[in-house]
DNA sequence: GTCTATAGCCCGATAGAC
DNA sequence: GTCTATCGGGCTATAGAC
């Protein structure tokens, strides 16, 4: 208690941190092996948190899955809230979700490969689709205002003119990830931009 | 040959239809579970192939997955090839490529779940991105051929033009497997095949 | 709440009969 | 080539001291 040597008591402290730490680690150790290539001693080892004290917040491995995912589809949808005001046309509101992936990919690759890759291989079952998820649903909602507008071509409906937008800025975050792509998003992002606008407008 | 007295007979004599079992059934189970959630029992009764039998077949458990691997590329590649004379328009190559993948969605999910999804979640080191296979190198050969004839816009390169098209089928195939999108891919492939040429064309 | 130690389980890979 | 039986190892989850 009164005892206070170093700054090393403050992190018995504060569990929340802890939590953190193993949320931030183990997505990093997911996304690197996949759920089932992780052990809980390895999230031990990279989180620097002991199994007593993961066990004590989290139920068990799965249950920590399902945080992380939660954790990282509500990050996302937040960095996106963040960016529009609202009263953005669609057109406006399609460029800052490409604008969005681009920077994720290059600043938080970890985040945004769990983003893409981590729900399949459904070792955990019952996590939603990333593309079923609020931030998704959001741009489906002004895609239907598009449609109605009819600044979208009127032959799609919102949820093909939905993914064949999304499709081109999201295989550009898997392609540069995986590699491929040598050139950061950022620096092409406007030519994605218009690509995929172009692939769906009137 | 020799006649063969029954059909039984042939079952034994054949290993290449054992191995063939293990890689079709132990495919499914890996894109159901992923590789590290699929063990060799579980491969041994979906497959009725013995653990005696696989392990004189394959080294290893990995060994295994690369043959998956190998096996599922030139499939898709073949079936791509076989769709293609020679003398198409860069246009009609493209179009080949989108129709390819709706029917293979609709008609061979495992095959194209595990295009789509396998890669990722490294737990087998070595496999090279699928996006980087020679399918979708011949697909960029013939769009740099697009971009010196002046089909499809030049502010964009090869590669960029390549992920733009692409993207847009991948996605519908990633959505119509993942239950979001209720029509079958064939049904609006045309309009898939129109939006993603509009988005790169000149 | 947090730690270490360990129980109990199942896996990958092999051995040895056929 | 193919089978069954099994070994050693590493895993998840828990127990019990602090």
């Amino acid at each position: 208690m009164a005892r206070i040597v170093t700054g090393l008591k403050k992190r018995t402290i504060n569990p929340q941190e802890k939590i953190s730490k193993v949320i931030m680690a183990s997505r990093k150790l997911f996304v690197e092996k996949g759920y089932c290539g992780v052990s809980i001693p390895d999230i031990v080892e990279a989180s620097g948190v002991s199994t007593g004290a993961i066990y004590s917040h989290f139920k068990d491995k799965e249950t920590l899955a399902r945080r992380i995912h939660a954790y990282t589809v509500d990050e996302f949808s937040d960095l996106l809230q963040s960016r529009l005001t609202g009263d953005e046309s669609v057109r406006e509101v399609l460029k800052v979700f490409t604008y969005l992936v681009c920077e994720l990919v290059e600043d938080d690759p970890i985040m945004m490969k769990y983003m893409l890759f981590m729900q399949h291989g459904g070792a955990v079952a019952g996590l939603s689709p990333i593309c079923d998820t609020d931030p998704f649903r959001f741009l489906q909602q002004h895609l239907r205002r598009g449609l109605a507008e009819g600044v979208l071509r009127s032959d799609q409906d919102f949820l093909i003119a939905g993914l064949t937008y999304t499709g081109v800025a999201l295989r550009a975050a898997e392609l540069r990830m995986d590699g491929v792509l040598q050139e950061p998003l950022t620096v092409i992002k406007d030519i994605l931009v218009e690509n995929s606008w172009n692939a769906i407008k009137a």
